[in-house]
DNA sequence: GTTTATGCAAACGATTTGCAGTGGT
DNA sequence: ACCACTGCAAATCGTTTGCATAAAC
């Protein structure tokens, strides 16, 4: 059931060059049925994306394609991130507090997130319960579900002993 | 199931003295086990908030009591929300896109929210399915739930026959 | 060629913080 | 009296926007 865990934000990895081309089709489509245009830019977010396992800021990207050596405006980056949520390669994932979080998920098994409130360690875990649990919960009241967001905070194992933080869901 | 559904922030209502009364406690126990003040504002505030039967966002807050001639600092406000949430009155809820949404908790049957795209009217319904459900995700990874947080996003009845919105969950 | 995208820097808006004065205990 | 709390205004910080230039189509 359990599907992962993390701890560091944004870290590139290697790429599936298979799935890069899949995903960037996919966005090509998403872009050219709106007049839209598929821009180097786009194409090296959607790379960098694609190769970080984690969790991720937008100001994380920036840091990492920095690294790189590349160089891409933060205006871009907050303007393309809602694009690609909107075409099903990223989604807005559970929220520290008040910034935006996100993961891509082309191609990743649906899952939630348990964080630990002491060490902000993040553990995945399969939702299909949860999608089933939403569908009936939500049919009674005639609403159709689109999507959901659920996280569970906590103490990992680790922390389980450790000095107490009472702080419930920041 | 459904326990109710809201729209407007914030406004005050009757109140029931036995119960800001007993909050009145919880708080009063909780500032002095840490040596920190009851004061009136700390009154003021909790007052209002168990009078708001919906959710708000700390303006919100300001806003009401203004229209009441109460006047409170936006700072002492932003102060104050953590110790109720912390002392359990007090809940973050939904978040609509990056800021802090709260509701008050004293009393009131645990529940999750469903929010739809369009007219973001907000559905209210019991959450004891979902209490159930984050104790099995979390026992084999070892974790202990403190808190969870499941919103809903998706079409209420009535817009579902309206024009289209794609957008997620913001 | 036309139109959308980029990068920069300025603008924004919610939240936080520093500080001098006020008020619980 | 002491120390926490308030109010204000300034400071932060993530995010958005305006605009001139560059790049897709």
């Amino acid at each position: 059931m359990n599907v992962g865990s993390a701890k560091d934000n944004a870290v590139p990895t290697k790429l599936d060059e298979q799935t890069v081309s899949r995903a960037e089709d996919v966005l090509r489509n998403y872009l050219r049925e709106r007049g839209l245009k598929l821009t180097s830019e786009r194409q090296t977010l959607l790379r960098a994306i694609l190769g970080s396992q984690e969790h991720f800021e937008p100001e994380d990207l920036l840091v990492s394609l920095r690294q790189q050596g590349i160089r891409v405006g933060k205006a871009t980056i907050y303007r393309t991130l809602p694009l690609l949520v909107d075409c099903g390669i990223l989604r807005r994932a559970f929220l520290g507090q008040n910034r935006a979080y996100y993961e891509h998920c082309f191609g990743s098994m649906p899952h939630d997130h348990m964080i630990c409130t002491i060490c902000s360690r993040v553990i995945e875990f399969d939702s299909s319960e949860i999608r089933q649990l939403r569908e009936r919960v939500a049919e009674p009241a005639g609403f159709t579900v689109q999507s959901h967001r659920f996280q569970i905070a906590g103490l990992c194992r680790e922390c389980k002993t450790g000095p107490q933080n009472p702080s419930p869901m920041a």
